[in-house]
DNA sequence: CTCCACTGGGTACGTTGTACGCGGTTATGT
DNA sequence: ACATAACCGCGTACAACGTACCCAGTGGAG
């Protein structure tokens, strides 16, 4: 019953007042998890494994976190603090932009199964507050708020969109514990099936042609990366809003 | 092991050649699942669950089904096939990705419990390929096969981008049994907490400022589809390829 | 020194996906 | 026509999950 009354795990303190000194903590704990969800995966990311990871029994980890939900919101929170946002914003916002796409690219290859995780209301978190404040700073003097939000909203929907795609592959061989090529021999009949009953000449193309690419993956994002860029460029007034602006639509 | 012999769900024949006539099917079982999950939410869809709104033991349904993984697989085919592509692509490229992104997305607000299904290797069921086919077939005369798929998944990360973020609040509503108003309410307290501290001038804006959007969601996405489709028409030649392209570049 | 709010953690419960095996049914080979 | 084997629906059973509840022990506040 005090427990329902944080909504928030960010509102619930994470010791009381009185009482033993605790053996662990949130941060302790949040860090096993992410350890475990990079090796195995998030499902592997058990509240028994996690205490097993710290040396604690299974229900201790319930003194420190309400509920094994509330501790995926904390971990996403974690990973949110590997963004580096020192510095932003610096006045350029496309170089802002550009680094912190790749940032968010490389945080969610490191942790891929920051796509599993359900957002629900978005959870801000301390580390959540400071990408938000800062990144968002980024075009706050050139748009209006809704303009911004909108804005970047686009990025992350590109960088999440592509990046999902990238991982989705790896998933697949890592937990079938397949190699790439052994998973293409397997699929290969099926592919081939529909290839030769002709009725898919677009889907042949792409598997046949576009299956080799001739630009990384890295290199692939970054082109997709200034397209999208060049697209929020033709929203954003090269002066500050509060300036008079030559007529530049 | 006969069945390991499937990697693909696609491949594995619904029924054998020989024995008595089955009382169910895939379609019956994918189509109970899909009812189950959008009234409750995918986790509400159990394999005891769908066989009893069936009318079968739960057991039953892996006479059809080699694992709960699979029959989701068949759920997401299925939505897909509710996406509409009847007389693409038309010629008028914008016009028919405008109508697929509206269908897309009126698909997901229908079926929220797609961001919830992890999409291992894209799965090629015969809705998605048909899919595939005709979509792709719309910017396909203009652009080369590697920018067509870079443009589409552009346009596919914008839309589910953006109806994840719609999706979200509303979930947490329905699981957690408040109604909005009520949400707002509680978590007050933290918001305020926050917009108090005058720490987050720019968390703030968005809270007071763009909380209460002059445009409906509705709006709101056709405007950011506008410019999506704005940025893609910068990569798409006004003529179809293979013509003598003028300087467009 | 006493008290009690707190600690870590063992046990137990309900729910999940699904392996296994049963007795009945039916298309097929003869 | 009939034996056979392949299939059917499904009851039972099990391991693993999140977590409610309880308990003995601990250490700071009075």
């Amino acid at each position: 019953m005090a427990d329902a009354e944080y909504v928030n795990i960010w509102m619930r303190p994470e010791r009381p007042a009185r009482g033993p000194k605790p053996a662990y903590s949130r941060a302790q704990i949040t860090e096993a998890a992410v350890r475990i969800a990079d090796a195995e995966g998030l499902e592997a990311a058990t509240m028994r494994r996690i205490a097993a990871e710290i040396g604690a029994g299974a229900m201790s980890l319930y003194r420190y976190v309400p509920s094994r939900d509330n501790l995926i919101e904390l971990m996403a929170d974690r990973l949110m603090g590997e963004i580096d946002v020192t510095g932003l914003p610096s006045g350029d916002w496309r170089a802002d932009l550009t680094r912190y796409a790749g940032e968010l690219r490389a945080m969610w290859l490191r942790h891929p199964w920051i796509a599993a995780v359900q957002r629900s209301l978005p959870s801000f978190g301390p580390n959540q507050l400071l990408l938000i404040e800062r990144l968002m700073g980024v075009l706050d003097p050139f748009v209006p708020i809704d303009e911004n939000l909108s804005l970047v909203g686009l990025l992350n929907s590109y960088v999440e969109g592509t990046v999902r795609e990238e991982i989705s592959s790896a998933r697949e061989f890592r937990l079938s514990g397949l190699t790439e090529s052994e998973w293409m021999a397997r699929s290969y009949p099926y592919i081939d099936q529909l290839v030769k009953s002709g009725q898919y000449p677009i889907f042949t193309k792409i598997v046949t042609e576009a299956r080799q690419p001739h630009l990384s993956r890295d290199e692939q994002f970054r082109y997709g990366l200034r397209r999208v860029l060049d697209c929020i460029a033709t929203a954003v007034p090269s002066t500050p809003a509060g300036d008079p602006r030559p007529g530049t639509r």
